[in-house]
DNA sequence: AATTCAATTGCAAACGTTTGCGTAATTTTT
DNA sequence: AAAAATTACGCAAACGTTTGCAATTGAATT
C-alpha cells in the first residue's frame, strides 16, 4: 500500500510510454532487446508486481474460482478442496472459498459477493436450507447470467446443469449388500439429515438393496442423525433399546459410525459378530476406530479434481452440460468382516 | 459473461451520465428521488450487479484476505478457516485460500499470486520447507511492501511481526505434567516433524516439564513422526519393543494418538493403566477413540477469529505489531485418567 | 427585472494494464 | 538517390466505477 510501483511509474522513470513498459515486461519482440532487458532489470529491482485486478477488468475474467460449501469440518470437503487445488493451482487459478454453514441466507449472500467479484465460475454444494425450502432463485439467476455453475454432491436439477457427484445410491447399495452377505438379518440405517440429496440417495440405496433381497425397510430400524458422532449416540441407543435389535448398521457417514461404535461397545456387544457396522466417506481415521471401520469411499478428492477439469473445459469453450458420476468403493475392515460364520 | 449489464449500459438506456446512475444506485441524496427509484427498479429488473473489480482498482483494496496454509486435512486448519469466516464474512470480506502442502516453492508462488491480486492482507502458516531452509526472502519482500502479514501458529521472527499462536509450550507442559501426576514414570513423546515451530515448542514443553520434576529426556523415548496415525504406528512399535517400556505417551497430535492407541491395544496393554496417553488438538473424534483420548485443545477456531480481528484492526489503521498468544486447555478423558492408584 | 440560491445533472479524471494502429527513424533494396 | 521495408516506439481507447467540480435549470428573493 502506498509503495507499490506501477507501469506508469516506470514509464515516468524511463520517459517513455506505458505501452512500451508493458511490452518490455511481457518480452514483446517489438521492443528493442536492450531496452527490454534494462526495463526488466529495473522493474525487478524495485519489486514491480503486475496488478491482476486491472487485467481482470480488461479481460473480463479473474482467474478465480468461487467455491461454496455448506461446511468445511469433514474430510470429504477438505479432500474436495485439495482436489480442486491440485488441478487449478498449476492452471494459475485462485480459490475463493465460502462456507455457508447450511444457511440459505449465507449462501445467497456469498453467491452475490462472488458474482460481484466476477469469479470465472462457481463450484457449489447446496446448503440444507436451500434444499428444504427449494429456494433456488439465486442459483437460477446466476445460471441465467451464464455464469458457469458446477454442482458438487448436492444438486437440485436432474439435468441441464453441470455436476460431479459420487453414486451415493450405489455406494449405499454396496454397503447394505455387504452386510447381507455377512449374514446380517436386521440391518439398521442411521439416516442423514433430511432434505440433503446425499442422505436421500444413501437411504434409497439401502432400501432398494433390502427389497432386492426380499426384505422391507422397518421404520424402527431407521433413525435420523446429523453428520456428527454425538448425534449418533442417542440414535444408536434407541436402536439397541428395541426388543429386536439390529445385527448390522449402515451409518450415513464415518463420524456417525464412530458414534454408533462407541455405544455398541459400551453395551458390550461384539463388533462385527453381534453387530456389523459400515460407514461412508472412508475418512483417514476410519482404520483407527476402536474396531477398524468398514466404509464406502466416495473418492472425495476426485470430486474436486473432476470439478476442476469440468471447469477448465468450460473455460475452453465447451458449453455442453456435463454430468460426471464417480464410482464408490467399498473398503472392508474389521467392523464388518465376518470370516467364521454366515447365517445367510 | 456477455450478458452482464454495466452502469454505462444503464446510462445509455436512460440517456444520462454514468455518474448519475452510480449515484442513483448508491442512493445519493443529490439525485432526484424519483429518478433514483426509477433507475434502481430498472437496474434490479435487468439484474445489474456491481462490478467489484473496478472498485478494487479504484480504491486500492480488494476486500479479500489471502490465506496460506500448509495443509487443510486436519481439524485444526479447518477450524481456523471457520474462525476467519465467522468474523470476516459479516465484515464483507472473501477468503482466498491457498494450500501449500508444506512446499516452499508453492508458498512462494501463491504469495506472488495473492500480491498480484492485491489482497488486503495475508494470514499465513509457514510451510515446513520454508522453515527447514530459512527461505524467508519472499516473506520479507512482502512485508517490505507493507502488505500486512499475519502469522498463524508458525512464524520465524521473534518480534516485529503480527501473529496469533497458541502457547504450545505450555500445552505440552500441561500434558506432560498431567501424565506425571497420573503416576507415569517413563513418559515418551511422539515428536512432530522437525523444523516446525509447533513440534519444537511441544517438545520443549515436554522437556522442561520433565526437568522440573527432576527427570531427563531419554533419547530412546522420543520418536519422530509425521502428523498422521499411520506414521505413529511404526514409532510406537519401536517404543514398545524396548526393554524398559514407557508407561505414558504424549503424542504431538490426536491423529498420532490414534495411531499409538491402535498399537498399544494390539499389544494388549491397558490404557490408561499400563500406558496413559495424551494427544494434542482435541479433534472432534478424540472422545470417540477406542479409549476416549485426552487432549490439549489449542482453540483452533479462536486462532482464526483472533487473526481476523487483528486483520480488521490493521485495516482500521492500527499499525503497531500485535502478538496474541492463546491459552491451551487440557481435556482429560479416559486415556489418561487414572482414578485408582498413583505411583508418584 | 435583476440577483441569489438550491436542486439536479454532466464532465472528466482516476485506478493499472493491454493492444491495434499510427508514426518516426533507420536500414535495405532498386 | 529515391523508394521500400524494417525497426522501435507513442497514442488512445478500453474495462467499470466513483467523485470533485462545473454547469444547467428553475424557483425564490431583493
Amino acid at each position: 500500500m502506498g509503495n507499490t510501483v506501477s507501469i506508469k511509474d516506470l514509464a515516468r522513470k524511463f520517459k517513455c510510454a506505458p505501452s512500451t513498459i508493458s511490452r518490455a515486461l511481457n518480452d514483446h519482440p517489438m521492443i528493442n532487446i536492450d531496452t527490454r532487458k534494462t526495463i526488466q532489470e529495473y522493474a525487478n529491482k524495485v519489486g514491480y508486481q503486475k496488478n491482476t485486478i486491472s487485467l481482470s477488468l480488461l479481460n473480463k475474467r479473474s482467474k478465480t474460482l468461487g467455491v461454496i460449501i455448506p461446511s468445511i469440518s469433514h474430510y470429504h470437503e477438505t479432500a474436495i478442496i485439495e482436489g480442486l487445488e491440485a488441478i487449478l493451482q498449476p492452471a494459475g487459478y485462485l480459490l475463493n472459498i465460502c462456507v455457508t454453514n447450511e444457511s440459505h441466507a449465507l449462501e445467497k449472500e456469498y453467491l452475490d459477493r462472488l458474482v460481484a467479484n466476477r469469479v470465472d465460475a462457481i463450484c457449489i454444494s447446496l446448503s440444507q436450507e436451500t434444499f428444504d425450502h427449494s429456494l433456488n432463485e439465486h442459483i437460477d439467476l446466476a445460471i441465467s447470467r451464464s455464469l458457469p455453475i458446477i454442482f458438487m454432491d448436492r444438486f437440485y436439477h436432474e439435468s441441464d446443469v453441470d455436476r460431479v457427484i459420487t453414486d451415493d445410491f450405489k455406494g449405499a447399495f454396496m454397503a447394505t449388500e455387504h452386510l447381507i452377505q455377512m449374514g446380517c438379518q436386521r440391518i439398521a440405517h442411521l439416516h442423514g439429515p433430511r432434505g440433503i440429496t446425499v442422505s436421500q440417495q444413501r437411504f434409497k440405496g439401502y432400501e432398494v438393496c433390502l427389497k432386492k433381497y426380499g426384505r422391507d425397510v422397518e421404520d424402527e430400524l431407521v433413525k435420523q442423525v446429523m453428520f456428527s458422532p454425538e448425534s449418533a449416540v442417542e440414535a444408536t441407543k434407541n436402536l439397541l433399546d428395541q426388543k429386536a435389535k439390529p445385527d448390522g448398521i449402515f451409518a450415513v457417514n464415518d463420524e456417525v459410525g464412530f458414534g454408533a461404535m462407541k455405544v455398541i461397545q459400551e453395551r458390550n456387544y461384539k463388533i462385527p459378530e453381534d453387530i456389523a457396522l459400515v460407514g461412508f466417506d472412508d475418512i483417514p481415521l476410519a482404520a483407527f476406530a476402536p474396531i477398524a471401520l468398514s466404509s464406502v469411499s466416495r473418492q472425495s478428492k476426485k470430486i474436486g479434481e473432476q470439478s476442476a477439469q469440468l471447469f477448465l473445459s468450460k473455460m475452453n469453450g465447451i458449453s455442453d452440460h456435463q454430468q460426471v458420476t464417480l464410482e464408490p468403493e467399498l473398503i472392508v475392515r474389521s467392523s464388518s468382516q465376518r470370516n467364521h460364520f454366515s447365517k445367510i
